[in-house]
Parts: structure tokens; C-alpha cells; sequence
DNA sequence: GAGTGGTCTAGACCACGAG
DNA sequence: TCGTGGTCTAGACCACTCA
């Protein structure tokens, strides 16, 4: 036997997936949900939990539960997103000093001069996803660039966690919906961190590709 | 004012990870907890819910609410998981046919033969990852190597998502507790599909990293 | 001020695990 | 059988949004 906030979110995520109930849609008020389903309100809240955890829908304090918009799942590959047709990116620089846990990540002295760029990409209306990106000062461009010269090496660690409050809100996702956080250390050909990128993207439209190339000998082992 | 079930959670956390509550231990029942934090068993069991969302507790019906032994974190690289030292991997192989996302996946007729084996990786006592690893019948080893010959290049596609009912129980987590999903499709230098590997990597428990090597030109373009 | 979601209470009853 | 966690009820009160 099924719980019954699992049959409510069976029903209401079919009714999102079916499109009977259109993204933007405002559901009706939780009082009501629960007079329709014959619950009580906890009951019928533990349900919509459920579709939040999946990011089908959007919570509003004091305005109402809506319909997320299904944004198409983009791709991380190369160190960018993609495609890229509709994405624009808002930067806000900071000048910095090194500290805390940026000093081994970027293998700089304590209170070394860095840049940060804050961005914040957006697919159509809806915030997609966060990125930091530290610079050593003098390395740092004007203007932020995708494609930076002089990297010869990248390193990706993934992890995948829970949104701080602060990513959950300017993300505008449930604080219960995982995020991949990925941590992207790219070096130049004399070993210097060049760049060190702070990652936060929502599970629900991302996912990473990462391509390797095995060299072999004739014994099939790892060269 | 932080509400009362992050108070608790974090009360019960600091326990945790100052060593107050050692590993394995029995926490009190969630009624005695309820009166000790003078809250409703429903607030506290909120509170509970956090901390297993976050890994830190195992929660077992009929028997209680147990500190979950904080392993080692592992990170997965080059398609295998390292430090091995202690882990111990049992296998269950099965022979099937190739049917649903399969074929694409694997590049193969539909009723293709394939060997499945199905890898559950445990880390002293506690289940760490799975692994649902397909090869075509043809190419089958008798028996499983993590260093398969004739891979030319791979290609990992990593999200994070909630475990299914099935995943949570098997690796004894949460089921509000991300899991790393990593898809890696490994090619012979001709093209074929040599192997297809479904992974779920507990978030708390192991990352993912990923090493590019970038070949710029002089004009600092990828080439 | 009216309506919305957010938090919490003080229980009831069911399902599981171990003796 | 008994103690445990799992689910649910029927409210109360607070915080936020908008007219």
C-alpha cells in the first residue's frame, strides 16, 4: 500500500508531465489541495515536498505553489555549458585577497591578490546555475572570457550535495533538490593555477560529460 | 530565529562530529528525544530528517536511530575508485538481452546478448557504490577486470539524483540522500561499444575527478 | 486586511524487529 | 508482547505577499 503523499505526488506529477497542468501554473491553495485529496494539510504538504525534492514544482512564501517551467537539460563538457543558444550570464568582479581554503586551491600565498568573478547564468527567465571563478590578479583579464589562453591542464572534482540557502534562493530551487558542485583547477604548462572555478548546477537540468582517451601498449595496461 | 528542528539537528550534529556520539551508537528513542528537546515527536523526527538527508544518521524501523560510521571519502577516477585499499567487491553475473535504453547505450541490436554484472562495492563492514556493468556476450570476460584491454576512450556522464527505493536500501542510506549517477561508455578504437557502466556513488561518501588535457596553438584557441 | 505558505503541537494508529 | 520508528490528523499560530 502506497502513502497517501505518495499517491497525491503520483497524481499532481502526472497532471505536470501530462501537461494538464501547464508550467507558470499557480496549483490551487494547499487548504484546498487538501480538502480535495481528503487529507489533512501536513499530509498534503509532506506530498508537495516530494515534487519540490524532484523540481517539478516552485514554492512561493505567501503567493502559492506553481509550476516550474521544464527547462532543457543542458550539458557541462569542456569547462562550458551547452548548447548555449539561449543562455546569457550576469558577471559582478570583485577584487580580493587570498584566504581560507582559496590559498591551497589556487596554490598562492595567504592574502595573495585575486579576482572573482561572480556569475550567474540564465536560461531564458529562470536562473540555471551559479559559477566563482577566481584569477590571480595579474593574470586576470578586463573582461571574463570562456575560452582562456594558456591552460594546458584542467582538473574536475565532482560531488554532488544539497544547496546552501543562499544557492537554493538566487537558483530559486527547493533547498531538498541536489546540486552538482563542481570544482574546476586549470593550470598553464609550468604547473601555476590560472584559474579555479566554484561550480553550483541544479541536478534537474545538468549533467556533466567528461571524455578520456586511454593510451594502451601491447599488454592492455594503462601507459 | 533558526527553527527549532535546525536547532536540534545542529544540537545532534556537533554531538556527532565532536565524537560525543561515537559511530553505531543508539540514539535515545525519538520519544525520549522529543522530551528531552521539550518539542512534538513530529518536530524532532524533523529534525532526524535532516541529519539523514546529510548522511550523518541511519534511521532502522523497530530498532532505532544509529550514528553512521563516517567512511573514508573515496573519489572515482579514471573509472575506478581509489584508495581501494580496503574495499571488497561481490559480483552477481547474469546473461540478458538487450532491450530499452540498453540498446542505444550500447550501440546494439535490439535482443543482443549481453553480460551483466551487477557489482555491490563495500567499504569495511557498510555498502559504499553500485554498479550495473553490460559488455557484449562476445567480449565477456569469465570473470570481471577493472583494467579491461581494447578501451580507447571512454566518455562518463555524471548527475546527481535521489537513489531509487531500491538503490537507498541496498546501500543502507537515506532516501533523501543524493547519489553521484555516472553512465561511462567505453569504445575500442574502431568505435564499437566495449562496455556500458552504471554507477551510484553515495554523495557523502565519494567524488568524482576528471584530468583534461588541453592543446592550445599559438593563438590560444583549442585545437 | 485577506490569503498564502511555514512551523509546530499533541495526540492516534499502523508496521517492523526482537525476545 | 513490547518498544521501536512510520504515517496521519485537526487543528493553532506566525511570516510573507499583495491589494
Amino acid at each position: 500500500m502506497r502513502s497517501l503523499r505518495h499517491t497525491i505526488a503520483d497524481d499532481l506529477r502526472s497532471q505536470i508531465t501530462t501537461g494538464e497542468l501547464t508550467a507558470g501554473t499557480r496549483l490551487p491553495s494547499e487548504p484546498q489541495l487538501a480538502t480535495h485529496y481528503k487529507v489533512s494539510t501536513p499530509t498534503l504538504r509532506n506530498a508537495l515536498a516530494l515534487l519540490q525534492a524532484e523540481g517539478l514544482i516552485e514554492k512561493i512564501h505567501g503567493k502559492g505553489n506553481f509550476v516550474r517551467h521544464p527547462l532543457r537539460r543542458l550539458t557541462y563538457t569542456g569547462g562550458r555549458l551547452t548548447p548555449d543558444g539561449d543562455l546569457h550570464v550576469t558577471i559582478r568582479t570583485t577584487n580580493l585577497r587570498a584566504r581560507g581554503h582559496l590559498i591551497p586551491l589556487l596554490k598562492v600565498p595567504s592574502r595573495a591578490l585575486l579576482t572573482e568573478f561572480f556569475c550567474v547564468t540564465h536560461q531564458g527567465e529562470s536562473p540555471h546555475s551559479l559559477a566563482r571563478i577566481y584569477v590571480p590578479r595579474d593574470l586576470a583579464p578586463a573582461e571574463l572570457h570562456w575560452h582562456r589562453s594558456g591552460v594546458s591542464q584542467s582538473r574536475d572534482r565532482v560531488s554532488a550535495r544539497l544547496p546552501t540557502p543562499e544557492e537554493a534562493s538566487t537558483l530559486r530551487i527547493s533547498s531538498a533538490l541536489a546540486v552538482l558542485s563542481i570544482t574546476r583547477v586549470s593550470t598553464d604548462n609550468t604547473g601555476r593555477v590560472v584559474e579555479a572555478a566554484l561550480l553550483v548546477l541544479p541536478s534537474d537540468r545538468t549533467d556533466a560529460l567528461f571524455d578520456t582517451h586511454h593510451v594502451t601498449n601491447e599488454k592492455g595496461q594503462e601507459g
